[in-house]
DNA sequence: TCCAATAGTTCGGAAGATTCGAACTATTGA
DNA sequence: TCAATAGTTCGAATCTTCCGAACTATTGGA
């Protein structure tokens, strides 16, 4: 268990970003780390999805987002601390997260809240 | 080789827009196909990443925008005609597509540019 | 009409990424 | 020192992505 790498804001690409938010799970983790006022655990987490998911999927997406640099993890006691990076990213890329979150919310409005990654491979017959 | 399928506005995802746009080649296709003012066949792409792509990879991209809704293909006589539909996107997500272009141009300026995914697993590192 | 040239798509296997259970590590409080 | 709690790492099954080779579609000549 080596201590966690956060890359620094000027090694944060979009790529890494986009490819972070691109699934359900990690923006819906993402989503309330930064609605409940900056700081979860990751066992607070275990229900961000219908289906609950495994701790070790969750772990990885909490380095996933870490290491995108969309958030910042710190050991406190005996559990882990996350807190959203948004105010260096929207520095680097103004209005970017705000978007994203912004659709993200429109989208689950209007009820087509695809389910994972499957539905990309059957959209493609007919 | 069915007609193309290409989803309805309300059928796009979030998800499928930022999955598409998290691949340096494929957003460097849809910078130049929405810069070059709305259609562009496919092999005039062929050169859009430093090294050449090959065309098999190029459809598959492709198909990826197309089927994240994206981009329109047509074909007209022997070439494809691809156009992009951020007319209809920005209705649906407004901002989303402007934010997500404009950080890519801020990236590229300040010279980061990360290649592709290995860097991604690199970091994981120390 | 048949043929060659051009433009894309599809197939299939290799390489890479994701998921999740099981085993492991770290921290704390009794 | 031990049990409990919170996360991480490992490894195998599964899914994706990449790319060369073979295929399909369209057109402009002989």
């Amino acid at each position: 268990m080596r201590p966690l790498f956060h890359p620094s804001i000027d090694e944060v690409t979009v790529e890494a970003i986009l490819h972070a938010l691109a699934d359900p799970v990690r923006v819906a983790i993402y989503a309330e780390i930064i609605r409940s006022g900056c700081s979860r655990s990751c066992s607070s987490l275990l229900n961000v999805s219908e289906k609950a998911v495994p701790k070790s999927t969750l772990s990885q997406h909490f380095k996933v987002l870490r290491e995108a640099g969309l958030i910042r993890s710190e050991r406190h006691g005996v559990e882990m601390q996350n807190s959203s990076r948004c105010a260096e990213i929207e520095r680097r890329f103004p209005g970017l997260i705000p978007a994203i979150l912004s659709a993200h919310k429109t989208q689950q409005g209007t009820g087509s809240w695809g389910g994972k990654r499957k539905r990309r491979a059957q959209a493609a017959r007919s």
